[in-house]
DNA sequence: GTCTATATGGAGATAGAC
DNA sequence: GTCTATCTCCATATAGAC
């Protein structure tokens, strides 16, 4: 190993050790209530050197996003290959999720204060699209395989649907007071086999109505650019 | 006037002085970027004096709730008066409150970052409890004396499911970036009368499910205290 | 009771030595 | 790449004048 590969090799690592005492930290107290020089002590190095790898606390919590995104998707992956109903894949993929959160509920609790779409670390903000948008392709990849009918003028739209469903659900568990979250797993439970219900009924004629509203709701809330004429004179 | 009496209004004067600079700069700015510093100078008094009257930046916002509150209570009672279908009225309820709060939509920006209903100035907390009792009774008021005819099931949450339709819509409009927030506008039209009919429609026979479906996942997402056993079971 | 002046302690961030 | 020393700014506290 050349000397210039073993100083990577050793910025990485304290760079691996910051973050470990950072989110060890946020965890314990969350975000606001952990400080860059309690992480920078608690990882063993000087104040400066902590921002030297994390430009700002948000940084740090940006680079926890990431992690979570790569750790999260090879089971993600392996769960919708182990799977095939819709009913049994979301409520595969949602239940890794809380497994996977349940340490840091504490931390998503601080997080989930920036709702605001501007604001970086906002789960729909333009910093965290591509997080996102990797989310959603995976919903849409449960729908895909899935033996599940979908008329063409939902099916554009589901796997955000389904997303937000998700974020709704997340939500409610990070400020779910009751032991072990138990409320939260009988919301899912609920909730879920009526939301399959429903995109298996969605291409019943009678249904089109609904259908149509779904659709020109999101595009009132999604619509980006201008409204049109139209929408502009109802 | 006795002295006494003088000195009382002088106090109130200053109280009002210093809100009212907190409040100018929290729209300007938002909750965040406003310091006490910039406030006690805008209104023209030393910080301490600010802190005298007001025991924390927090408490400044509280004020304006309970400003909020009053400002708006008559001229709601007055809507309920003049009008008289449902959907008449929570039209009239939601354009009185967005037209109230326009000004301040910056502000409610920074407060609508708290959710968390631990969190005192969250409108789920405990701090705020009375002013949002009061305000799901207007909407209970609504109901009462419209001729809707409601089955008893679903009548005793209806307040309290109009009142969360509400903050969802005022949720939206606060991070609404399109001019004039048409976008809420659209949103408000285009769900309130389904909202309407679906409540009208709720005595079906044929709704009965979705009735229970409805005062369940509400028992799952308010039930204080204990679950019962079939929940924990299920 | 009302208010000014000043102090405290801690935060995020940075410059520049090593 | 890492550290020490330091900066700036803030919410909040307090002592004591009027």
């Amino acid at each position: 190993m050349s000397p210039k590969e073993k100083a990577i090799r050793k910025s990485e690592a304290t760079r691996a050790r910051i973050l470990e005492a950072a989110l060890s930290l946020f965890r314990k107290r969350g975000f606001e209530n952990a400080t860059m020089r309690d992480i920078a002590k608690e990882a063993g190095v000087a104040l400066g050197a902590a921002y030297y790898y994390f430009h700002s606390k948000e940084a740090l919590v940006m680079a926890f996003y990431e992690r979570t995104q790569i750790e999260l998707s090879p089971r993600l992956e392996e769960a919708l290959a182990k799977t095939h109903g819709l009913e049994e894949r979301l409520r595969a993929m949602l239940e890794i999720k809380l497994a996977y959160f349940a340490p840091n509920r504490k931390l998503m609790g601080a997080l989930s204060a920036h709702i605001d779409p501007q604001h970086p670390l906002s789960p729909f903000s333009e910093a965290t699209r591509a997080i996102r948008e990797q989310d959603i392709q995976l919903f849409e990849r449960a729908l895909q395989d899935s033996k599940t009918r979908v008329p063409e003028d939902l099916r554009i739209h589901l796997p955000r649907l389904l997303w937000l469903y998700q974020m709704g659900l997340l939500l409610f568990w990070i400020y779910d007071r009751s032991p072990q979250q138990k409320r939260t797993t009988l919301l899912f439970s609920k909730t879920l086999s009526i939301v399959v219900k429903l995109i298996q009924f969605s291409g019943f004629p009678l249904l089109r109505p609904v259908r149509k509203l779904v659709t020109d709701l999101l595009a009132i809330i999604y619509g980006e650019g201008e409204l049109t004429v139209a929408e502009e004179t109802l």
